[in-house]
DNA sequence: ACATTATCATTGCATATGCAAATATATAGC
DNA sequence: GCTATATATTTGCATATGCAATGATAATGT
């Protein structure tokens, strides 16, 4: 049956648009963060030395370089990101946090913890999660380059 | 650990982007229907009677009604859909498919097959698939209304 | 029957985002 | 060292999409 496969695909489909949906009204009535925000902020703050280039970025986020430009715009400008350049290579542009970006992420990621604790709260063992988890790794493992 | 629940969560962000992205390019190309569009006409043909109003697929697919108003118009001018009337309620303004949309539709969705079959194709069992299925229902049921 | 409220579809407006081009800088080949 | 090519970022433009307002119709309450 090739009709599991296209049920599982599409499952993922809707489960996204149903989390997306529930998780970027939560953060940004609470923080002031959108849903992507916070995932640009959470990829910079795990990154080694705790920056990323804007292309870099773009690939982690599967966006346009272009749409990460415009993203960080506001966000250096309410002082959660910073602008550091690299020594070596002057067409780099990192993004870095700032100390109240890091803070902000900090509870905003608190907040995406509990809420995704509830999206398991019912009917799901620690090692149903753990195997769903492994499981979405083999579809989508981090492939940073 | 409530770290177990924002990996899952994360992981199905992740997931939805990378598939998308496949998907999109794939379909438009060999078939000229964006993943949108074909999901789309998907829930219509699946809809009891294959017919669904604006706002009912507007549920379906996580959208705004507006969506559904604008997407709608590009394939009903292309052949794709037609619009029909409900006799007892004048708002009403059901999508429904044209033969040859239909057409279009099944070809583009077993593309879908085919393309979601390889996504599992390594060292997944089909009990692992109808089991990752099943525990992706639980986080997003269809919950037609 | 009438008035109020709810629902469906559409439109105006603002924002978001991909793509291609432009610019600046770096790397590779010779 | 010079030239050609590759990479990082940004900008212009086109498209996509959510939200709020609008208009049409239906349902509800009295």
């Amino acid at each position: 049956m090739t009709d599991s496969s296209s049920n599982a695909v599409l499952g993922i489909f809707r489960a996204n648009a149903i989390l997306e949906e529930r998780f970027t009204g939560a953060l940004s009535a609470v923080h002031g963060l959108a849903l992507k925000e916070l995932l640009l902020m959470l990829y910079v703050q795990r990154a080694p030395g705790s920056k990323l280039s804007r292309v870099d970025l773009a690939k982690r986020l599967h966006v346009n370089p272009s749409t990460v430009t415009r993203m960080t715009l506001p966000l250096e400008k309410i002082g959660m990101i910073a602008r550091e350049a690299d020594a070596r290579d002057a067409r780099l542009a990192y993004v870095t946090l700032t100390p109240s970006g890091e803070e902000r992420l900090n509870e905003a990621f608190a907040t995406l913890n509990r809420m995704s604790a509830d999206v398991f709260q019912d009917r799901w063992s620690e090692e149903d999660i753990e195997g769903f988890d492994s499981l979405l790794q083999r579809i989508a493992p981090h492939s940073y380059s």
